[in-house]
DNA sequence: ATACCGACCTGTCAGC
DNA sequence: TGCTGACAGGTCGGTA
């Protein structure tokens, strides 16, 4: 589900309403858990644990915590796989199905993971988490074109790889490279200087605007008070297969590349 | 080393 | 109505 502008979104909203909040306990599912660290070893990092501060790394939700156990503080990471959802909710409301883990908080509110498919992962940790890759909003130019020089790979499969920029997924990959003008399976190391700066600056722009609208809702994405973003209208490519190109009204084609559906506009990106 | 491809899960929707 | 198959915002590990 989430790419970077709504792990951005999630982790802005949880940060406004849960830093400086106390975890006081935390329920887990028995079934087989969505988590990289063992329960033991979540309950008993989180248990306790005041949030400093909820932040966004790659498509990661990462909270800063503070406690007498872990003097020093120590990190609770989230990613919310494909259809993850972190909710803050009043106690009464009722439990979503696929909720993985509850965190009573000293506030009273509940903090919810709900995640249907299971793809995604919690883990706790002492040292500091900075995520596989590069962040896409602060990157330079020169570093960027970098990182895409050397790689045969497509350039969407190059956008979608987190080792190199994270937090950049399907939908965004799409949009970034139809408003570049750069078809999906261009091999990376093919791009002019000239395409590498129009890419660029579109994947930021893209993202920025995206951030802004709170996300796209294409199914399942809320934030965390379970509202929806609104980006998807926005959508030039991503979804829009057989509808006109908003610029030069050529149908939208679909295609796969790197093993996902992508979409583009087989006049307009060379 | 690099790059494709199925596997991991559940839900939904189109087509028959 | 109900079944089947394809597909979904992500990542990992195996294989070529």
């Amino acid at each position: 589900m989430p790419e970077l502008p709504e792990v951005e979104t999630i982790a802005n909203g949880l940060n406004k309403r849960m830093a400086g909040d106390r975890i006081d306990s935390v329920w887990l599912g028995s079934k087989p858990e969505p988590l990289k660290s063992s329960a033991e070893e979540i309950s008993s990092a989180l248990e306790g644990a005041q949030v400093q501060r909820v932040r966004r790394v790659g498509k990661h939700i990462v909270f800063d915590l503070e406690s007498g156990k872990n003097p020093g503080g120590g990190q609770w990471i989230v990613h919310l796989g494909m259809t993850g959802q972190m909710l803050v909710a009043a106690p009464e409301t009722e439990l979503p199905k696929h909720t993985h883990l509850v965190a009573k908080m000293a506030s009273g509110r509940e903090l919810r993971f709900v995640d249907p498919r299971r793809f995604g992962r919690l883990e706790v940790r002492q040292s500091s988490f900075s995520g596989p890759g590069s962040e896409p909003l602060q990157i330079g130019l020169e570093e960027f074109s970098r990182l895409f020089h050397r790689s045969k790979a497509p350039i969407k499969a190059a956008l979608l790889n987190q080792k190199l920029l994270h937090g950049v997924g399907n939908i965004y990959a799409d949009e970034a490279l139809f408003r570049a003008h750069i078809r999906p399976r261009r091999r990376a190391n093919t791009l002019t200087s000239a395409e590498l700066r129009k890419l660029h600056a579109a994947l930021q722009k893209v993202l920025q605007a995206a951030i802004a609208a709170g996300g796209s809702s294409i199914s399942d994405y809320v934030d965390a008070d379970g509202e929806a973003g609104y980006f998807q209208i926005q959508h030039r490519a991503y979804g829009r297969e057989g509808k006109p190109c908003v610029k030069c009204k050529t149908p939208i084609k679909k295609i796969v590349v790197a093993g996902r559906g992508t979409h583009y506009c087989p006049e307009c990106q060379k």
